[in-house]
DNA sequence: TATATTAAATGTAAACCGTACATTTATATA
DNA sequence: TATATAAATGTACGGTTTACATTTAATATA
């Protein structure tokens, strides 16, 4: 960069972002987490991150780690929030974006991901993690859980044509409750901004369950129109 | 900070801190702003912030900085999101970690603010803000929005005893729509966080409108018993 | 002391939405 | 043809939201 600095004499820091990384699967939401490559705390479990580069937006140095470690493009990301305590981390004074994400779990990633030396942890047996990650993974659920009431950020989650047995296990994987699904079915169907196709999906059933797919367009037509969206 | 610095090698960059200060009086909202003290683009109207310090939480940056212009301690504050695009800043690579206040207006703030040559301007008639504000004022107002419908933050500004037609105007004020006074009673007294006083205010009317405290105690009762709260 | 004025306080009926709950349907396989 | 399995469907009740008009308390004034 060439650019002249106009704020020589000011303080300057190191700027990390962490992901809290979770991965659906049809019974449990899990979590992306690697033994740390750095002292200090080096061997600990830990979020995946990285420093942000002086000409990369804060954004892409999360999407750059998490390409890198799950070959993954194009992943739902959020930004949660940022930490900015002194002390938080002991190597250096270094404030932290935590960013979350949201994938489906295919075997495909699970090797690239074991390659990296990353692991997914049920989010119940997870281990504790290093610095303040356990606060981050604590926040980054409650938001995603928050998110989830309001927006329809499960269908990030599902492949584009999906039944609605698998929305609802979603939702329930999700909020780590069951969900009625007759009046699941009623409250997503009166939204309407799910298209019925003329398929079915037959591998778990022999009666089979139609697919359908988000509409997007709708979607957003019904959030312009200020409707409150509720699931 | 005389810790050893485990991360040498990689880039520091500056850390700002802007604050989006909404200011509550009984007909707008307005916000606080000032002539920029700084190249580049000095002279023009910014939001008020600071560098982030290298011994310094982010958010007592914010807090120094607001002390500073108004004199004000125990804002409410909350951490809107941010902001990282390379580019945002042509002063020098530099991230802002924005943060939203809202403060009740009264004659007394509004001499130390102008001591410090900021203003309040009402929200419609802002002018426009150097460097991202503009969108930093945008995204707070959607969330000051966003969570006035489900956290009672409106009682942060107002005073500690207030009456029901002081609490209606001021959530008139944040949605810029008329409310009606019988249903909002109803609901606001139905979440019995309330107290009602033996006093009132005859400041605006004969009659006098009973004053009612917020109860603390009981809204998180509310809360922790699982109760989704939405005014 | 009676009357007028002003803003505060109150109630009710209809529509709507959330919830609880049990049966029928489509298809593959035995 | 019967059986087994998961998908799909409907209804009645209770609570909440909404729309809407009158009464009340207190001061000021005639």
């Amino acid at each position: 960069m060439q650019r002249k600095d106009y704020y020589a004499g000011n303080d300057k820091m190191y700027v990390a972002t962490d992901c809290i990384v979770f991965g659906y699967s049809t019974d449990c939401l899990q979590l992306l987490i690697f033994p740390r490559k750095v002292e200090p705390h080096k061997g600990e479990w830990s979020l995946i991150g990285s420093f942000v580069k002086e000409d990369e937006h804060v954004r892409d140095a999360a999407e750059r780690v998490l390409k890198e470690i799950t070959g993954l493009d194009k992943v739902f990301f959020e930004q949660l929030k940022t930490y900015g305590d002194v002390d938080r981390d002991p190597g250096a004074r270094c404030i932290s974006v935590a960013q979350y994400a949201l994938i489906r779990l295919g075997e495909t990633d699970r090797k690239l991901v074991e390659g990296h030396g990353a692991y997914w942890y049920k989010l119940e047996d997870l281990p504790s993690l290093v610095l303040d990650h356990d606060e981050l993974v604590r926040d980054a659920l409650n938001e995603l859980r928050r998110k989830a009431r309001y927006q329809p950020i499960g269908f990030e989650l599902l492949p584009e044509k999906f039944t609605l047995p698998q929305l609802i296990n979603l939702y329930e994987v999700i909020y780590q409750k069951k969900l009625d699904p007759r009046n699941f079915r009623k409250k997503i169907l009166s939204l309407k901004v799910l298209t019925k196709l003329d398929e079915k999906d037959k591998s778990t059933s022999k009666k089979g369950a139609y697919l359908y797919k988000f509409n997007r367009e709708k979607y957003h037509q019904l959030l312009e129109s200020g409707y409150h969206f509720e699931l």
